[in-house]
DNA sequence: GATGCGTGGCT
DNA sequence: TAGCCAAGCAT
């Protein structure tokens, strides 16, 4: 969940789920379209559908138990470096290289002077933060909790508090007088998109307790004659985007692709 | 290595 | 207010 979102976000769909699915056997004795109709709105549902794939992975070749190594870790749905180093750190207690997005930055401007880090994660990064890592397990785990915090709450992407810093003496970014970054990080283009597009038809499915037909998607439900049950508000939401009719089977394909939908009676519903 | 993939708070 | 950006992953 935690995966690109922020934990103010995450907080209360994660209690939500650890009361509905305390174990993972819990979750994966539901169909993946129950995961994903819970996710919400936290974004990128694909998430969902392999923290799903996960708690059946888990609950059929570890007994049930959420493994306790980086290797194990890193096989499962949806976990890649930086989540299994994660979980084995912070839930085992390992020394494992953590390296998410926070730790990232705060490497970049405190040891490499640099206002950001590179736009995606190099060698050099995670043989950096290797060597910064303490040796023994304990001190290890604090460390990555640590440099972690610091970037999420002080060191951050957009007007850091360095006055607030504990480490600013040792900044070798400030020391070099805070240049600006070398690279413009482009955004990520929504409106208009086949993202944006899909995102409203997933809204459409997640409140959706039969079959959707694709004429509702294509058109308006006043011309259909019908009124559509319970998702009158994400469907005018959809319609409100008018996208291309390519576009919307681009999106509906590609939903069926992923396994976010799948057809049944005709209509489009979660995965059941 | 580059791209596609959601959503909403904050500035 | 339009854009930035958030505990990344899979292909």
């Amino acid at each position: 969940m935690l995966q690109q979102t922020p934990v103010v976000r995450v907080l209360p769909v994660w209690h939500e789920w650890l009361e509905r699915w305390p174990t993972p056997a819990g979750l994966a004795g539901e169909p993946a379209g129950e995961a994903v109709r819970s996710w919400g709105r936290l974004g990128y549902p694909r998430r969902a559908l392999r923290l799903h794939a996960a708690a059946a992975a888990i609950t059929e070749k570890h007994k049930g138990k959420v493994p306790d190594t980086y290797t194990e870790l890193l096989a499962l749905p949806g976990v890649g470096s930086y989540t299994a180093a994660a979980v084995a750190a912070f839930a085992y207690g390992r020394r494992e290289t953590v390296v998410d997005t926070n730790i990232r930055r705060v490497h970049a401007r405190l040891v490499s002077g640099t206002a950001l880090p590179a736009p995606a994660l190099t060698a050099a990064e995670m043989r950096l933060a290797a060597s910064l890592l303490p040796a023994a397990d304990a001190p290890s785990v604090r460390w990555n909790a640590a440099v972690m915090e610091l970037g999420a709450l002080l060191c951050t992407a957009r007007a850091p508090k360095c006055g607030a810093c504990p480490v600013n003496d040792l900044c070798a970014w400030r020391a070099a007088g805070e240049p600006p970054p070398s690279y413009i990080p482009k955004g990520q283009a929504w409106h208009g998109t086949d993202r944006q597009v899909r995102g409203a038809v997933v809204a459409v499915l997640r409140l959706a307790e039969e079959p959707v037909p694709a004429e509702m998607f294509h058109h308006e439900p006043a011309d259909l004659g019908f009124a559509p049950a319970g998702i009158g508000v994400p469907l005018a939401a959809l319609h409100r985007l008018n996208s291309a009719p390519e576009q919307l089977e681009r999106a509906l394909a590609g939903l069926l692709a992923d396994g976010l939908a799948e057809l049944h009676d005709g209509g489009y519903r979660l995965p059941a």
